[in-house]
DNA sequence: GCAACAATGATAACAGTGTCAACATTGAAA
DNA sequence: TTTCAATGTTGACACTGTTATCATTGTTGC
């Protein structure tokens, strides 16, 4: 219990993840400091270097913690829906949902954004794992003979639209109106799959 | 002609707007100083401040003339087709080109996105013209009787579709094929609008 | 059990930043 | 021409990311 009366901490670099997630919280802005995430977990800013080669990696890693997150998010929306029509609106209202309550948290995950390998040219990079359930699930609404052009296009087309819809909401651009937004999604399922809408 | 020999500089904000725009060309990251934009115009650091009130207000400057030059891209590649559809393609087409072309201007329009108004609450917010000639133009394919909520609707999907393609093609989770974008673009404007593909 | 060592912490310092106060120079109005 | 507002400069302050150096702790081989 009686933890941070030794000289060492146990776990700094969990601990400084949870206090950059805090801070991330509070803020509007998604402008956050190494000094400020050490000092607010009581340690001094240099120790931050013993687990994270520079604020970049910092910053990195939290925006790993929130795409861990947000794939949570998804998958919890996701099952809680079975149709597969209902599957992709679930998720891609989820990613939306989850920007418009992260606001500095997404910021920062759209600045630090997993990049793709180059070997995986022509075909879709593998991206967060966020992506990948977006993308499958959507592909699963086309036809059987589709090529796979056509479910690489869809599947650009629905992370774009999710993506957008997120910035452009916390941007300002597009009202935070939760039914305008779930529409946008479901409408874009609904010229895919056959299924009824729920 | 001799400019720059006199101890007041002339038009100032003009130049150091330029030098910004500049700076943003040759950077990868969208980071940029107050103090290196200052320097680079060959000015003292504070003389910015006789011109713009902090360094939010400079880089918010450059986004606005970011979005001029979007619109101006926008404008010419709308006006080179003719047709409805097209001329829709056209924009979002110049729309995602605009920011992969300039990336680092593009991440910090995005950063500096200019805010609706509350008191257009339920209304589209009247955001840039760039978002207005791209929403103008997706509603002019709809059916004639189509309700204002089914135009509001795809006006959002159509300003999510190119700004995600854009942000997720800089983020390196879409390969930067152009082909594949322009069939992105394409393919939902035909969805709506009853035109032959280009 | 203890010495040696690696891991992990703290301090001090450096260059760089945004910003403010005070001062200098200029163009325009009286 | 004198006066004044506009526009530039220098100096300083607090803050930041980062490095070099030192301090403390846990661990490992004898």
């Amino acid at each position: 219990m009686a933890r941070k009366q030794t000289y060492h901490h146990g776990d700094l670099r969990s601990a400084l993840i949870d206090t950059g997630l805090s801070l991330l919280e509070a803020k509007a802005g998604s402008d956050i400091g190494l000094r400020e995430v050490a000092r607010e977990t009581g340690v001094s800013a240099t120790a931050v270097y013993r687990h994270f080669p520079d604020k970049d990696a910092l910053l990195s890693a939290l925006a790993h913690a929130g795409y861990e997150k947000l794939f949570d998010a998804q998958e919890a929306a996701a099952t809680a829906k079975s149709g597969r029509g209902q599957s992709f609106r679930a998720i891609g209202q989820a990613y939306v949902h989850f920007a418009v309550a992260n606001p500095a948290l997404f910021g920062l995950m759209t600045s630090y954004m997993p990049k793709a390998h180059d070997d995986e040219a022509l075909a879709l990079s593998a991206a967060s794992r966020s992506g990948v359930s977006l993308r499958e699930n959507i592909a699963s609404l086309l036809p059987k003979g589709s090529s796979k052009r056509a479910q690489d296009i869809v599947a650009i087309q629905a992370m774009a639209l999710v993506h957008g819809l997120a910035q452009l909401v916390l941007g300002g651009q597009i009202p935070n109106d939760p039914d305008l937004i779930n529409d946008a999604v479901n409408q874009f399922g609904n010229w895919h799959g056959t299924e009824d809408q729920g």
